[in-house]
DNA sequence: TGTTATATATGATGATGATCATCTAATATG
DNA sequence: CATATTAGATGATCATCATCATATATAACA
């Protein structure tokens, strides 16, 4: 049939976007082509109409979850100054809502292991997008040579990165939060900051 | 056939150890009960006399995992000042080595993922095995009230397995290593220790 | 030495996987 | 209004999966 203009370009966005839920909450592996389809409300056949692999959507949709978390952070940050912003991007980071919701998340902790696995195309696509992350919390740590900086920010997110793993694996409730705070904690004692409060979400 | 007295037992040890490197380097779902049984040298027909389950297995090859972490950081601080086995530990988990070797290196950063998508029995073994973990560290961490050491310790391993995850994921050498350089450095500022050179592996 | 117990192998089953070829229906364009 | 075009559906292919039933070979034991 032919449908409206760009009926196709919406679709697979719709596919794409549904799929960089299902995938951090279930694993890069975790979903099938139909599972990926009926997500986005189709069957199975023109999946390979919009995506020459599963692998490519794969890709596709990590590199949308992490836009989504680089423009969060910015959302969060906005007109706070930053060592402000630096707070409520690791407050709403290491909190138990976003431990909870992982298909809303980071997509660092949900799939970058499964990454480490990939091939170079997904993980040159995470690189990029890490290297911009990086740059973001960097210009909210003060008093550092840009160098250092960027040398900080990457402890804190590798460490912010590491307390929502390992929240989300441990199953005991008590360790699990102790985890959330031992993170937090950590984080300023990395960045010398003072002790803050801040909103919810990933 | 009738096998010497503990063929099976002996056997039954080596499809565990062959499945902790295997699950490891691949994930918890990324070898099949054939991959599993061949890297004992098997036919995957007599896994079931074995194991309940192929998740049955999982869960053992994990807690061995840890264990050997465990029994390797032990090892490592032996004979060291809490300071010095300290420094000893992280230098060797935040090195090239052991983020090159995931088969033989820590579990946390190869599986705390998808243990997080597993079952209750795969979580309860991990939260007690990274307790474990934490006292262990905390007891290298001078200067605190056994909480307040604990809390540290928790940090720190999560620093730690953050910066592995990260380097394991980034497809660029430079940011990768920048990662492992960042997470010595963030593990410091946390725990106001010395600068330390040490011994290589996980 | 013959029998039995059991460690491992062979093979089957039914589900589910990714990928591809083909069909159909509806709309945009003439 | 007619027709070309195409979004999405149906269905098939062949591989691989976890699990189970059964066979075999051999060492222990009587």
């Amino acid at each position: 049939m032919r449908y409206p203009k760009d009926h196709g370009r919406q679709t697979r966005r719709r596919i794409v976007e549904n799929a960089s839920y299902g995938l951090r909450q279930n694993g890069a592996d975790g979903l099938s082509v139909v599972d990926l389809m009926k997500l986005a409300d189709l069957t199975h056949g023109s999946f390979y109409a919009y995506f020459k692999s599963r692998d490519a959507l794969v890709v596709e949709a990590l590199a949308l979850a992490m836009d989504r978390t680089v423009a969060h952070w910015l959302d969060l940050m906005q007109g706070l100054p930053a060592e402000k912003g630096f707070d409520a991007v690791v407050e709403a980071y290491l909190s138990p809502r976003h431990r909870n919701n992982p298909a809303r998340g980071c997509a660092l902790p949900a799939l970058a292991a499964d990454i480490g696995r990939s091939g170079p195309e997904a993980r040159r696509t995470f690189a990029g997008r890490l290297e911009k992350m990086i740059d973001i919390i960097a210009g909210l740590i003060p008093k550092r040579s840009p160098s250092d900086a960027r040398h900080a920010a990457a402890g804190a997110i590798a460490t912010m990165v590491g307390s929502i793993v390992l929240a989300r694996a441990a199953g005991d409730k008590r360790l699990s939060d102790a985890l959330l705070e031992a993170g937090r904690q950590a984080v300023r004692d990395q960045t010398g900051s003072a002790t803050a409060e801040a909103s919810p979400a990933d």
